[in-house]
DNA sequence: GCCGTACTACGGTGTCTATCGTAGAAACCG
DNA sequence: CGGTTTCTACGATAGACACCGTAGTACGGC
């Protein structure tokens, strides 16, 4: 079992684990608006949208466990609303902003802006 | 105990059962999504906004049962999505487009153009 | 090689929910 | 009044889900 220390070839990229992401013609839009009818996954989605860059999963505060902030990325990601890479001990987070506007135009910026618009109405 | 047999007074409206209703302050967008992210409820929500007037329940053909129709136009109406009124034996529903409207400015129109985008991509 | 950081997989728990069938209430029609 | 239509309330069930803690993997730095 030489393989254990081959020198990684070129076919093998260099993330050794591969997330599974949902092609752009699978998303549903059942799907889509179940993944962010969630308070935290809702806080998720606001935070990656202000920030202009990606986002590791530590960086957006929520006020649950670890491994229940890790079931709520996975939420968004198999639903298509986020995309996740691994960069080194992170994992990088994304909105599909342009799989989202394709398949349903507008809508993504409807709900980020109609949760800016309940966030300040209900004790900004 | 006289009041059995009163003329239905001014203060009494003629329906006798009263549906609860949230008040537009109340609605809440986790909820809106939560109950738009239901195929059954989409269907629904689809055919009123369809609809120039109110339209029955009986007038909305759902492959369920007719008390789990009943269980989702609950969920919609508590979740401010709808509004529902006794007329007779029916019980005839509406959009809160208005409400909506002025919680979540677009959202509706976003959501209901996404789910007609959605069917016309899967199966005209 | 060892340690710390970041995230995950697993197993468990309590709650919610989508579904059904049955039985029954409320209103209209004859 | 009796029958029909429309919707509901109840009880039950199976599955989903939000949450946790523990244990473990992968990576980067020392």
């Amino acid at each position: 079992m030489a393989f254990m220390t081959l020198p990684t070839p070129a076919s093998v990229p260099s993330a050794a684990r591969d997330l599974p992401h949902p092609a752009t013609a699978e998303i549903r839009l059942e799907e889509v608006l179940h993944a962010l009818s969630d308070p935290m996954r809702l806080i998720v989605v606001r935070n990656l949208a202000a920030a202009a860059t990606e986002v590791a999963c530590s960086e957006v505060p929520l006020p649950v466990s670890k491994s229940t902030t890790t079931h709520h990325f996975r939420v968004l990601r198999e639903a298509g609303v986020i995309s996740q890479i691994y960069r080194g001990t992170s994992k990088m987070n994304a909105l599909r902003r342009a799989d989202l506007e394709a398949l349903f135009p507008g809508l993504l910026d409807r709900v980020l802006d109609a949760a800016e618009r309940q966030a300040v109405r209900l004790g900004g």
